[in-house]
DNA sequence: CAGGAGCTATAGACCACGTCTATGATCAAT
DNA sequence: ATTGATCATAGACGTGGTCTATAGCTCCTG
């Protein structure tokens, strides 16, 4: 089997037409060059360059290897270069998966940074619950995920983010309980809006609610935080959603927190990326970033 | 500079899955593989390839470098079948110079079976004048020149082929010169049909006629043998032609030999080739077949 | 025409580096 | 648990690629 580096030593004396320029190019000597050069006509059989004293041209026979090997070298180069570009992050891409909330109040300033410093850089944001974004994380689909916390997988590393605390609010047309502190009963009497059955929050709110004793169930059901935040604000119900999200509604006063008589534990947002899994340059300089 | 080799070595681990079957396809070992893409890896800065249990996969920086390598490698590896293939003269071309006539009559039956031996190789002939030979072969438009000799040019290595004698020749119409020799001053009495103007062989006769004194010059002047030894066999005078080439004809007696008081000088034929150029390898074989 | 400045080829020495063997670590399947 | 895959690592070995030195050649030039 044929050395590949003699291909290239062939590609530059065929490129320069002279073994010292090949060798000057290669950063070798030219008696290497000879060497090289004769050890790709004895494989062949056949002679691929003239020499005489003003250089070297290729014969009918290195023609035709030539025409192969020069597209081939071509290939390596430009491999060459999109692999640097790749590492010094002048392209490439980042696949993040999670909630449209966590990338809309969360994650959107990293990126923005991110996307500042490496403009090339194609973002993918995959919107999904947290089982679709775990599968698609284990699918190799996207490099990381942003969610809420625990994730139990021993396939998944996760790192932690920031901590969130969810709490319910009200518009003004309740305006009534500003103040007061509630009891969870006295809370459900009030028309109640929940994210969608399948979120990470909902299943967590549900769960805190049995272990009191209590069964709370939604008067209305919605798949988007900023439809949380509208129907609480026009007064159709009492919300619970991420108390962070809704820093301007809380100072404008189109929202307010409502106090409960128990302490509402927070989330944990949180990072996940495969485990053992290489992260692609583009995704570990995120994960950089935002730590 | 990375070592060309390592490619190959990426290109079958990528393609095979597995580092353990790339180093079977090679013929190495499996750490001389692991090694091999762990300095690609290091000279990249980038991960190629996740590695589990049960082989390897690549990432997507793998992925993107196998994009540009597989088609490399493919193009090294058409390369190497043709090269193989030129070896053994199941491609190539074998381009030869001269005239029309030395084709037809000296070398034809050689070509022929070369011709059946290398069915692939792709005959070109090059009519042309001995000066127009020499020059295409200077030129490499030819690989090898067939005419007379003496060839005199330094550059050029000279084959003796066979040699040929030069006669006049008449038809029918002049029965009565049959058998009997004639003087040059007798010969010239009548109509001559020779070669055009610029061929070796008319020099040649023109020099002899002048170096007994006399002058030759035609009544008809062609281009072609063929019309030579047709002119003469209708009687429109006496052509200056090759014997071996109407070797047909004077059996059949359409055209008798005419004896002349002095010796006619015999005409070497011969092969031409760049000296110090290596030949290419369906020329060489040729050169072969006819020695 | 001698001398110089290119070029490539050859010879022989040397040592880097690619390959090997042996072994470890991990995982999956039996 | 055991077996049999996989890839990774360590360290030894030896080949082969690179080097220096020099020869041979052609062309150019004073």
């Amino acid at each position: 089997m044929i050395n590949y580096e003699l291909y290239k030593v062939f590609y530059w004396a065929a490129k320069t037409g002279s073994l010292s320029m090949a060798a000057k190019s290669l950063f070798i000597t030219q008696p290497s060059v000879s060497h090289a050069i004769k050890q790709l006509e004895e494989s062949f059989g056949l002679t691929l360059f003239y020499r005489n004293s003003k250089g070297v041209t290729l014969t009918p026979e290195g023609v035709t290897l030539y025409s192969y090997i020069e597209k081939s070298q071509i290939l390596i180069s430009l491999a060459e270069e999109k692999m640097a570009s790749l590492k010094n992050l002048d392209s490439g891409e980042l696949r993040i998966g999670g909630s449209d909330s966590l990338f809309k109040h969360y994650i959107l300033p990293y990126l923005e940074s991110y996307h500042q410093k490496h403009p090339s850089i194609k973002l993918h944001l995959n919107h999904g619950t947290t089982p679709e974004t775990i599968a698609f994380l284990k699918e190799g689909k996207i490099d990381l995920g942003v969610v809420r916390l625990p994730i139990v997988d021993s396939q998944i590393e996760v790192m932690k983010g920031i901590e969130l605390q969810d709490c319910f609010v009200a518009g003004p047309r309740y305006a009534e309980l500003k103040g007061k502190v509630l009891s969870l009963e006295r809370l459900l009497q009030y028309p109640i809006i929940l994210f969608s059955r399948n979120s990470r929050v909902r299943m967590a709110i549900t769960e805190l609610f049995q272990s009191y004793g209590y069964q709370i169930k939604p008067e209305i059901e919605v798949g988007s935080v900023d439809l949380l935040i509208e129907l609480a604000s026009k007064g159709l119900g009492i919300s619970y959603v991420t108390k962070e999200f809704i820093s301007k509604e809380l100072e404008e006063g189109s929202l307010f927190e409502i106090q409960l008589d128990i302490k509402m534990p927070p989330s944990q947002v949180g990072f996940m990326i495969m485990r053992n899994m290489p992260l692609s340059n583009a995704a570990s300089k995120f994960i950089e970033l935002v730590k």
